[in-house]
DNA sequence: ATTGCTATTGCAAATGATTATCATTAGCAT
DNA sequence: ATGCTAATGATAATCATTTGCAATAGCAAT
């Protein structure tokens, strides 16, 4: 798409077809995958993508805020685009759905937490872990 | 001590002094320790620990709910003795202190955000990233 | 205290996730 | 079309964590 490129071309980097192909695949990723998820997918398209690119891409796309990495508790990482409104995600231990939900965290940690005073924040993130309505019932 | 002797106990899992080295450095280490930094510490008292029983032990506390595991947006956890009040952490990404502060999340979810109607939560997480007083004004 | 069962440990090797190295390739400004 | 150099692919290296297994040590029963 056009606006990555431009971003792109803007912090001095070159818009190359496997960065256009890894941003699409986030995007269209319904959510969110993990490096490994993304690698296979891409590869379906470009066999001869390298798993490197796929990690040198996300790291990129951070710095530029393009992307935002989500910690859901595991040892590796996942990835959606950067959001426009701000949202957070609920995780269920049971089925492994993801479900986005909004809640405007920095407002009320401005207004109610004092150590925030002086403090520059850059990002926020929560993550709230448990069972979803249908894992809830056949749990044993 | 002997409270987690009795946790131990219950739950059909031996006391051994390993396990209880491991307990002691995580509650004296004021804070958030991570894996190796524990394992570095417990083999000053005890050279021939294993890291393995580190990750073992650290493992089964969080499942018997003595620890609880944090992510700090790095590819490695941390951990601190389960708190008895609601509390969260401020990563400074300049100096990497972690400020702690209270705020009543879970109190707020259940009024707030209907995605989490019959979603039985088990865990939740707030992470703040930014800079810290210090570091904000030696930032270039 | 002694014994016996078996959970736990230490060690080493295995796995999983991510990063670094480096020769080759390909954006993009000229 | 050309040349400079950032980016890529492939592979090896690193870091974090887990697993397999023989030796050890809790702890319940004697």
């Amino acid at each position: 798409m056009t606006t990555s490129r431009v971003k792109l071309n803007n912090a001095g980097k070159r818009f190359t077809h496997q960065r256009a192909l890894i941003m699409d695949i986030i995007r269209q990723g319904q959510g969110h995958l993990d490096a490994d998820e993304i690698f296979r997918r891409a590869r379906e398209k470009e066999s001869r993508l390298s798993l490197s690119t796929v990690y040198r891409t996300l790291q990129m796309m951070k710095e530029l805020e393009l992307v935002d990495e989500l910690h859901f508790g595991e040892n590796h990482h996942h990835y959606e685009v950067k959001p426009t409104k701000e949202h957070y995600h609920l995780v269920c231990l049971g089925c492994g759905r993801v479900i986005e939900f909004s809640y405007p965290l920095s407002r009320y940690l401005k207004k109610e937490v004092p150590e925030l005073k002086g403090f520059d924040i850059d990002e926020t993130e929560i993550r709230v872990a448990g069972y979803c309505n249908l894992c809830r019932r056949t749990r044993r």
